[in-house]
DNA sequence: ATGTCC
């Protein structure tokens, strides 16, 4: 009968570095221990962890002494033995590897504070749904390839049973009037972000301003999203000073599409060699807000910040043209940037927010649910152990790959149908079941956000196939 | 997330 084999994982679990280490091990254990039981590999493995040095010239063993016991290369930043403590929120729904990610960037010597919020899962250097603040330091891959990633809700003086009643023709509006992916607008529309200095007084982003401009106005792929829906005003404290009620309206999320990807990529690689770190903690490499390098670094970010703003402004504006009608109210947020912010000493901090929404106290922001589920407009309660934050959504629990694999187009559509959803484009890995419950995220949370509303998906477009679950 | 590999 066939060993089991043991995973890099089990190694982490067993106390292993991330690093060098542990594909050594499992090279070494498929090569001389496949026929061992695996306590004796566990038990084994164990001793050579506590003593590497006594393995050193160990017939089998002495390459993983070795990189058990091999010095810090020199020029490597080492972190914190102990890391900061933080906050997690909704822990029991959180895969270990977030946390894990989580621990290692409380352990950078530039950090001060963070949390991990319900939604989190792990990505390149921090997880999504972390939240780090650092002391004078910018970590390009804290805010996130995708800078500026955002959702942008506008509310219109039409009931919400105008969706059931026009589909058709609500269909052909988001069909004409958005582009996904490589999609882009035969003639964007002016405007004045792509006249912005930055363009041409930093050197990297010169190249990046034709396709910026081609781009504007367009949403991104993956779960990007353009959507019209019901929302529900709850709260008749609410800012907008509108009566309590349904009402139309769109929904967006999007980023920054190629600008925001292609600065997050050249400044980590700056970043990566300015200040090199251990294995486990190389994407979280930063740059000092006092070099040049860290100057750029934040006025592009913020650049990528505006575009990312201006391209959902022109989503809705298209939008109400074709609707003729005027927004009643709008409500947008980044979820992946840093804000310079004062901590609770009232010291200036660097937040970043990776899949993160600014919930500062009386912020509002929106945390979307799923094709199928709810999103809510939210209210910040200024909590100090959330760094002021709260989830970007419900969060994956099935990976992409897993969707893929599990899920069926017949399965999603059936689903959709149940739930009295349109969708346009869109591929498995975006279905609504491979997301967690937003209530369970949402109740994970509850301390954090007031609930000014809900904001419930109708017509959905993302990126993909427009015939896609539409009987083909 | 991304002219989905400079």
């Amino acid at each position: 009968m066939a060993n089991e084999t043991l995973t890099g994982k089990d190694l982490l679990a067993l106390g292993f570095p991330e690093g060098k280490a542990i594909g050594v091990t499992l090279k070494l254990l498929q090569a001389h221990f496949a026929a061992t039981p695996l306590e004796e590999q566990l038990l084994l493995l164990a001793q050579v962890l506590a003593n590497p040095a006594e393995y050193l010239a160990h017939p089998v063993l002495a390459d993983l002494a070795e990189a058990l016991t091999a010095p810090k290369a020199p020029g490597i930043i080492p972190l914190h033995d102990a890391p900061i403590p933080f906050t997690t929120y909704g822990v029991e729904g959180i895969e270990s590897g977030a946390k894990r990610q989580m621990v290692t960037a409380m352990r950078l010597p530039v950090a001060v504070a963070g949390a991990l919020m319900p939604d989190a899962h792990q990505g390149y250097g921090l997880p999504i749904g972390g939240v780090l603040a650092t002391r004078n330091a910018i970590i390009p891959y804290a805010v996130g390839v995708d800078i500026g990633c955002r959702m942008c809700l506008t509310l219109y003086p039409a009931p919400a049973t105008l969706i059931t009643e026009q589909r058709d023709q609500l269909k052909k509006i988001l069909v004409d009037n958005t582009r996904f992916g490589r999609a882009t607008f035969q003639k964007p529309q002016e405007h004045a972000v792509i006249d912005r200095a930055e363009f041409m007084e930093i050197p990297v982003l010169r190249g990046l301003k034709d396709r910026a401009f081609s781009q504007l106005g367009s949403s991104g792929g993956g779960n990007h999203f353009v959507e019209f829906g019901a929302v529900t005003l709850s709260d008749a404290q609410n800012e907008f000073g509108l009566p309590v009620g349904e009402y139309l309206g769109i929904l967006s999320h999007s980023g920054s599409r190629g600008l925001g990807a292609q600065i997050a990529g050249h400044y980590t690689k700056l970043a990566m060699a300015q200040t090199p770190l251990p294995q486990e903690a190389r994407h979280l490499a930063w740059l000092d807000l006092d070099t040049e390098a860290g100057q750029e670094y934040w006025l592009a970010m913020n650049l990528a910040g505006d575009y990312a703003s201006a391209c959902h402004h022109q989503i809705h504006a298209r939008l109400a043209q074709a609707l003729a009608l005027e927004p009643l109210a709008l409500v947008e947020n980044h979820h992946n940037f840093a804000w310079r912010e004062l901590d609770a000493q009232g010291r200036e901090v660097i937040v970043h927010r990776k899949g993160a929404t600014p919930a500062g106290l009386g912020v509002l922001g929106i945390i979307p649910g799923s094709m199928t589920a709810p999103g809510f407009i939210v209210r910040g309660r200024g909590v100090a152990a959330s760094v002021n934050s709260a989830s970007h959504g419900a969060g994956r629990q099935m990976s992409r790959t897993q969707a893929q694999n599990t899920l069926s187009p017949a399965l999603v559509q059936q689903h959709l149908q149940a739930a009295g959803i349109d969708l346009i484009g869109s591929g498995l890995d975006e279905a609504p079941m491979a997301y967690k419950d937003i209530h369970q995220v949402m109740a994970a949370q509850q301390e954090l956000v007031d609930v000014v509303g809900t904001f419930t998906p109708k017509i959905v477009r993302m990126c993909g196939n427009e015939k896609y679950l539409e009987g083909e």
